[in-house]
DNA sequence: ATCGCCTATGTAATCCTTTACATCGGGATT
DNA sequence: AATCCCGATGTAAAGGATTACATAGGCGAT
């Protein structure tokens, strides 16, 4: 005797109506009479009906969620966005389905159908390196989910985006450094093949050559905006002949790994060398010394590329074919906090 | 001309073989001859054909998914916990949907359709409060999507759970700062009707009673478990007359909170007071100075939940039901660092 | 040659909702 | 009184995949 989920068939034996006058009371109650509705959802509660998802979006050809993809979750600059996201969604009725790219990135194997027009309406995508092999350009315009990129892009995909301008940031950044007197200044990348490492450097540099100031090869370091590479940095910087007098991290948890990795070392900050964020993550601020950082409006920029998935989505394939392309620049603040002084000496 | 997607109909035209041959070829490809299989692939091709999730769902009464409530995405406590249920998870073939659950808590209008067993196959809590109205515990067993709690639990609620045992954590903590010869301690706790909260204060409590100690009201501070909560905290204990020379604090991000701020107010850490965290979030180790606090095997209690999940999924409703609940309570440490010393004088 | 078995394939029922269309009364209009 | 209209309800057709069951053909054993 195995066991039935009661449906929508079986809600209306009860009430005495048609499977249709169950469906009508739970979706558009406003079509029923009144006395249909008091029997339905009598009904309802009697048999412990809930709907079968999986039922509903078959016939209506539609999920009434929205996926985003996370390039690493455990980077704590994505929560906002997030929160951003799943804000405006929730209040025009869709659901947040978070998914990590990290484990696809290496074997497309693994990688969930969600792309397809019909597991999701529509799809957010935080990871520019996501689309090797055009992942995400498979199938016709028709048939696959409206998209769009926020706060990280590709480079050979044309699709909506909402994004700061990194490189604007990273000259302001450096300007700072520069103001202050620093005249030998480094930079800590990101990982190598990231569009906003690019565009990061890109900005840092042309703000160092326009203060007629050199960025030699052994100031630059690498790493991939996790803590350990600050880590990292700070112990080639320590041990190094010849130093810049700051820094410029690509991103704040960096910033964070160099600057305890120095402290572990005795080094001071910023005493001996300006360190200079970028994020402003919630602890920057609460970080010893307070970071001085680039602040990126993250909530916002998650309201920013919900509403515009959303608007795409009511638009027909072909409209989105061949209307222009929406991409949105979001302004950015530094904020300058304890961790850039002038130079030492 | 409204488009439609291509269905396994129009595979089965073009290959000429019926739809049956290629849905075999596409789940059971062992099931069909090497001539069709090539047939159906090259067709499959030609087409661009995706499989429609809702209607595979629907016919299999699965969905190989499930999903994981979260109460907060922006604390980055749930990362690491995150990636070790996605691991395991993915490497049994099911897709993984996060859901912060925060929004729901207020609402429960907005509350998705996950709980039932037509949206996804199990479910794994991380929030222990998210049970009021015993939102879980809707429906019949049999109706009832299999879950497991990790981390939090519920106290109303028998259900299978990883945990660590919260209580002797505290403890231990607490005999670190007794061992170093603090006398008077404060406790900094997170909201006050979380699971965790108690178990924390009440361990801490314990500890300090037992050492012949005493605990009063005014060294016991309210929190939230975020960073402001510990920055409010640091502006009581500065501004108070009698302050505890050492305080456990129920989360890293409290800690760190709470010695920033110190920090901005030139009290030095942990020359002035000694502080124990609770986490060991990745920053930890890197904060300035780095803390003293536990360790929880963030990734293992993922991985654990998620084989747990996994194991009552195969379970029959009737098994689940007549079945003991599994209860892991796996072990933690406490990591000493540099943000706990004897106390001052 | 006949039977039985096995493999490969096809046919069609099924999963559960939504919704276009048909129907039925009853009130308002002429 | 006849007509029209409108609101409420019911009937039944999608929607796309899986799979139980039926069938067909090939092969070996007798």
């Amino acid at each position: 005797m195995t066991f039935r989920a009661p449906s929508i068939r079986d809600v209306a034996k009860v009430a005495g109506v048609s499977t249709a006058s169950v469906s009508r009371t739970l979706s558009n109650p406003e079509l029923v009479s009144e006395a249909t509705r008091a029997l339905v959802f009598d009904a309802v509660q009697q048999t412990g009906y809930r709907i079968n998802v999986s039922a509903r979006n078959l016939r209506k050809q539609a999920t009434s969620a929205i996926a985003v993809l996370v390039p690493n979750l455990a980077n704590p600059f994505f929560a906002r966005i997030l929160s951003g996201i799943a804000e405006v969604m929730s209040d025009a009725g869709f659901s947040v389905l978070i998914t990590d790219t990290t484990p696809m990135s290496l074997d497309d194997h693994h990688f969930p159908v969600f792309l397809s027009l019909n597991q999701t309406d529509g799809l957010i995508v935080l990871d520019g390196l996501l689309a090797r092999d055009a992942l995400l350009n498979r199938g016709t315009p028709a048939t696959r989910a409206p998209m769009v990129f926020a706060c990280e892009w590709n480079e050979n995909l044309v699709r909506p985006s909402v994004t700061i301008d990194n490189e604007a940031a990273a000259g302001r950044a450096m300007d700072h450094l520069i103001s202050l007197g620093h005249r030998r200044i480094g930079v800590l990348n990101g990982p190598r093949d990231n569009v906003l490492t690019k565009a990061r450097f890109k900005g840092a540099e042309a703000a160092i050559h326009a203060a007629g100031l050199e960025l030699p090869q052994r100031w630059i370091y690498d790493g991939d905006f996790t803590l350990q590479s600050g880590v990292r940095a700070a112990a080639h910087w320590h041990g190094a002949q010849d130093r810049p007098t700051a820094i410029f991290c690509a991103s704040d948890e960096m910033a964070m790994g160099f600057i305890g990795e120095l402290n572990q070392r005795a080094v001071k900050v910023p005493d001996e060398v300006s360190v200079v964020g970028f994020d402003d993550l919630e602890i920057a601020a609460h970080f010893v010394p307070p970071l001085t950082t680039i602040h990126q409006p993250r909530e916002a920029i998650g309201r920013a590329a919900a509403r515009m998935l959303l608007d795409r989505m009511n638009l027909s394939p072909q409209e989105r074919e061949h209307q222009p392309v929406p991409k949105l620049v979001l302004p950015v603040d530094l904020v300058i906090r304890k961790s850039t002084a002038p130079p030492p000496g």
